[in-house]
Formats: structure tokens, sequence, C-alpha cells
DNA sequence: ATTAATTTGTTGCATTTGCAACAATAATAT
DNA sequence: ATATTATTGTTGCAAATGCAACAAATTAAT
């Protein structure tokens, strides 16, 4: 095996951030899935997000939930299809848009998740350091504020 | 919109660094596309990687390049379908395995990717200070190390 | 010596994803 | 007033992905 000392692709901070979401992927969903949750991954996202704005249109809840229109409203028909969201019509700029909120049954699935999460998560080794969860976030944020400003996202 | 003080999924660390990723990701397919190159950010990768360790086996392969294995078998299909790498029998620990190398076209074509990329990314805006960018290195790396001994990935 | 377990790579299939095109509606321009 | 552009959500299809199952070959176990 033979290194070069020339910059390549596997050591620069776009492939450690891309192999970073991975394992944080991953682990999320066997988390999921070993605690026998009744949502996946995305799901729970879903629910969280529209808990946290309380109404939001499609479109917006995408962009939040970093997927695509198609894929966010298969993933709400779902939900709805569960009972656990409502989808109601409504305006946001004069304009006609499909808006949601959680039911009583998807607060109460969201609430149950959250605390078999937060039980989970708090038996786990801590992963950082506070202070060094703070930088990560920090410098992340800035990363992501750089990126912003070149891509193009279409959604 | 209410914004409640409780941590939210979109306000936790997993999520700013998948939210990164994607941008990581799409900024990449833009410019390997905005560029003309003749290979995909995938293939580059594939090349990049395989050209640092010289040979290596498939498996190894696929996790330096985050794929599992048969995404990893399709991808090099294609390129040595295109002649870019030669793929021949070896051993690995007394085992057969299928290593493969750069072939002399694979070599030029990815000088001439990465020429054409260095030229590109020397003109852009510098996203982050070299001290941020060193900061982010560092506590990502920090971080990954955390997951991987939560997180199997069987690759 | 046989059997069982491991490692590596491939095949096939089901799921997910991305993307373009469309319909509906409203804002803007001419 | 009409046409153009923009926004939102859906549909349909192609591509990518993940995953289980398999084959081949080697190691480890009994």
């Amino acid at each position: 095996m033979k290194i070069s000392e020339e910059t390549h692709y596997i050591n620069t901070v776009y492939y450690k951030i891309e192999q970073t979401a991975k394992y944080c992927r991953h682990l999320g969903t066997q988390i999921f899935e070993k605690l026998r949750l009744p949502l996946t991954l995305d799901e729970f996202a879903t629910l969280d997000t529209i808990s946290l704005y309380g109404e939001i249109c499609q479109r917006d809840l995408a962009k939040l939930i970093l997927k695509d229109r198609p894929s966010t409203g298969r993933i709400l028909n779902s939900l709805d299809e569960r009972g656990f969201i409502t989808r109601f019509a409504d305006t946001k700029n004069n304009r006609l848009v499909r808006k949601m909120k959680l039911t009583k049954e998807g607060n109460e699935i969201l609430e149950k998740a959250l605390k078999i999460l937060r039980e989970y998560l708090a038996n786990l080794p801590q992963v950082l350091s506070d202070e060094e969860r703070d930088n990560l976030e920090h410098s992340i944020q800035m990363f992501k504020q750089g990126l912003e400003k070149e891509v193009e996202m279409n959604i």
C-alpha cells in the first residue's frame, strides 16, 4: 500500500462529512429497529418537525426534512393513512397550499417515541464532550453556510 | 409558527451533518456536470482511491468509497468496460480476492479530471478559513470515532 | 476427515430516490 | 385583458440503493 502525500478525495472534509452522515443514518435506523419504534427515522423527523412548527405547508416541510417534494408527499400520505396527521387547505402569500398538523394520535405516538428514545440515548456513552460538540456544531454551521451560497437545492 | 425550546431533531448535530452532507453531494454533482467531466463524482472518488492504494480488493474499496459491495461491483464494472481499470485475481490472507488497479487510460482520465477540478476549486471563494477547516476536520473526526463504536456497517 | 463458519464477490429483487412533466392557481408583465 | 412567469403538489418513470441469497473458496472446529 503506497500512500501519497497529495490530497485525495478520501482525505477531504467533504468525504469525512459524508462518511459521518452515513454513520448517523445507519445508527439511527438501527436504533429505531432495535427499539421496535412504530415509526421510521424519517417519519419521526417528519412528525417532530410538524410538531415544532404547528402548521406548515408541504414544500416548507420538504426543505426542513431534507427530502424533495415527491418524497415528502409520500411520507405524508403514509402518516395520513395511519391517522397521525391531518391535511387541510390553507393559504400562504395568498396562494393555496396544503398544510398539515398532528392529530391526537400523532402527538401520542411522537411523545411515546421521544420518551423511549430519550431513555435509550441517555444510557449511551457520550460521543463528545459538551465543548467538543459545541465546536462541531459551530464549525459545521459555518461550513454549511459557506456551501449554501454555491449550491442550488431545487426543492 | 410556534417554536418550542425543547430540542427537536432538526436542531441536533445529526441533522446538521446530514444536511451538510447533502449539500456536499449536490454541489459535487453540480460541479461535475458543469465542468462536463467524463466521470461521475462516485467514479472519480473510486479512481482516486484506487490510485491512492495502488492495488486493492473490492471489499476494502467498498469500505473506503462508502458503498456496499454490490454498488461497488457495479461502479467497477462500468469503469472496467470503459477501460479505466483492470481486475485480476490475487490473494489477501491466503484468500482469493479480486483486486484492481488503474490502467494507463484510467490514470490519464483521473489526472485530467483532477486538473480541471483543481483549477475550478481554486477560483471558488474559500468556504472556511484554514483554521476553521482544521477545527471542523478535528471535531468531525472525534465525532465519527465516537459513532464507530456504536454502529454496525456490515460492508 | 467432516462439518461448520468466514470471507469475498455476484445476482436478483424490492424499496427508495431523484427528476422531469403536469395540473392548478396566483402573481407579474405587457 | 392577455400572456408570461412562479409556486405548490402530484404522477410516473428511470436510476440508485439496500439487502438477502447464493457460489466459491478458505479457515476453524469437532
